[in-house]
DNA sequence: TTGAAAGCGCTAACAT
DNA sequence: ATGTTAGCGCTTTCAA
């Protein structure tokens, strides 16, 4: 019996689901299964007549391939998977959207997870329901990350280096030189020496690398660094802001304040302003990222603006490599500070 | 043969593989693939004595079962979709953390994707992909919803009313009552009597209630509507941004503006500025969403507080309800006025 | 250029 | 309580 055609059992099967399968198509077009799949695919031979009848076929009883089934016979999944710490973050509507664009383009799926703060746990994003992983930060542990290389699953990092020994391809973002030109200009341009410093959380590289970098850029002034002026902000609005306003009930009152990122910049102003203080007038605020809303700020913040939709496209190009090639390249894009109103300065558009 | 015996033939393959299946389990377990899966999935009968063996046996072998060949069995995907506009938008992180809590407590999966501005396109997301779909706003047609609908196949609006005709459960929130109160806010507390409107993309429900209310509230007032108060904002900072200078730089200056969003809010504020005049003291400026830089804007903005991680995760609950009862009831989540300082009121939180 | 057949890794009757 | 058997809807050799 050829594949071609039907019994009176299959009939009343295929009719008995409403589901439109490939064999609908197959019979349908007049063709076998496996032409189907050959047109679907674009895949070996066909003669331009049967794509046509096939294609046909499909629209007319309007078939889409069945994400598993196609899946499961192929061996790959057709999706990526990406996990980050918290969702609720500023910071990820630009990167998804980088993502989400390239991914489209790539003709895969995006799949989404936050890890949550246990990081611990096991991932839910891996080999069994995905192509290849972009891991955000300390979304996952290095432990894991171990194992995704041992495993020679396809991972690329955003905002995190590999640990030792471990070969997984990132892109990052340049975080010395910018905080150094920040810090700098609130000593050179503003006379400020007293400092603060609010710290992201312990695992983050991006904290580390601008703490490191305030540090040395402080030294580099013959600026003393004071430890009671390096406090835990989190890249968080709310820890940052008790953070300050523990500084300022013991009277602790610094010239500017560093966060390691624009949340934490904003916490600090409302802990200043609450305090009956003024910003930039009695203590001068900047942040990390550019955020969306940095701009429009009260007062506009001065801050380091990161390209993360870019971060997103270049990761998933990566990721891409990587499935495809084996191989993919690290990446570290620029950033550049950005200087408005928050650290004393005169911002220019913006009167009143 | 017994399927927990297994050839040399079988080892071998099974070698070849790096991949962990559930045979491999059931072999060391020394159990049929049956019984693993049972112990998977929690059904049907099996000694404890049982159990604890398989499990053992699954930590020890690193399993985990593969969802493309658990879908094409199951006939389910272990997925949930959610179509987007637009990824980059502020309200999308609340949003999406509501949405993924919910969906990660029901061990299932987040598919993402943003439909761009070509809504007509075909939907990226499906029945061939997902078990049941998210769609937020006007990210699809009332054509393809109702496709969708006559298909059966488990769907649930978010700030959209189906279709005439097409029964699909929604989450929506109150946009009527909370605009006549933020618009008889400026009117009796402030006195002002010319209040613009910038409207959102035509097709968004949200918009059209807020404006309808707007209107209404005008007319309740005796105050006349004139329509070269109400622009095209586009729920966009820039598009807000070009609206008002365009009035302003006819000589249209208007006691408050209505902004249909957040972010048009920004725009309108940062042309006002650009114009030499003040927020608020010379033109009032109102928003809606409350997005998370609402507080900070310089004025702190006055909005209407929406509860979106509320409405992503009463999403995900109802779309699990069709997708496991086929049937899930609609509601409408109340917002509720922020005033702050962008309408002229002091807002007390922020001294200087 | 096309069709037949095998099989991807799992679940789900149906036996027993 | 557990094993056997049949697929799920595709892709992919292999023949023809």
């Amino acid at each position: 019996m050829s594949e071609a055609e039907s019994t009176v059992g299959e009939r009343m099967k295929a009719r008995s689901s409403n589901r439109v399968t490939i064999r609908d198509v197959a019979r349908h077009a007049g063709v076998s299964k496996s032409t189907v799949s050959r047109v679907l695919n674009d895949k070996g031979y066909a003669s331009s007549d049967t794509v046509e009848r096939v294609q046909r076929a499909i629209e007319e009883l309007n078939y889409v391939p069945q994400a598993t089934a196609r899946g499961l016979a192929s061996q790959r999944n057709g999706a990526l998977g990406l996990l980050v710490n918290d969702l609720s973050t500023l910071t990820i509507p630009p990167l998804l959207s980088g993502i989400d664009s390239m991914i489209q383009e790539e003709d895969y799926n995006l799949l989404i997870a936050a890890a949550g703060h246990q990081a611990s746990r096991s991932v839910p994003l891996g080999a069994h329901n995905t192509d290849g992983l972009l891991v955000y930060a300390d979304s996952v542990t290095d432990e894991q990350l171990r194992r995704f290389y041992e495993a020679e699953f396809p991972v690329v990092l955003m905002h995190r280096h590999p640990p030792e020994g471990v070969d997984i391809p990132s892109v990052n973002i340049e975080n010395r030189q910018s905080t150094r030109e920040l810090i700098s200009h609130l000593i050179e341009e503003h006379g400020y020496r007293r400092i603060a410093f609010l710290r992201g959380p312990d695992h983050q590289e991006d904290s580390r690398e601008r703490e490191e970098s305030y540090v040395e850029t402080l030294r580099a002034h013959d600026i003393s660094v004071d430890p009671t002026l390096i406090e835990l902000g989190g890249f968080s609005e709310v820890i940052s802001r008790q953070a300050v306003e523990d500084w300022l009930s013991e009277g602790i009152e610094p010239d500017a304040i560093f966060a390691g990122d624009d949340g934490g910049a904003m916490g600090a102003i409302k802990a200043i302003r609450q305090a009956g203080l003024r910003v930039p007038e009695d203590i001068a605020v900047v942040g990390f990222d550019d955020d969306r809303y940095a701009e429009y700020g009260n007062p506009s913040l001065t801050t380091v603006h990161v390209p993360l939709e870019q971060v997103g496209r270049e990761a998933v190009k990566r990721l891409m490599r990587l499935v495809r090639e084996g191989a993919a390249e690290s990446t570290v894009l620029p950033t550049s500070v950005v200087i408005r109103r928050s650290c004393g300065c005169q911002y220019p558009e913006m009167p009143g």
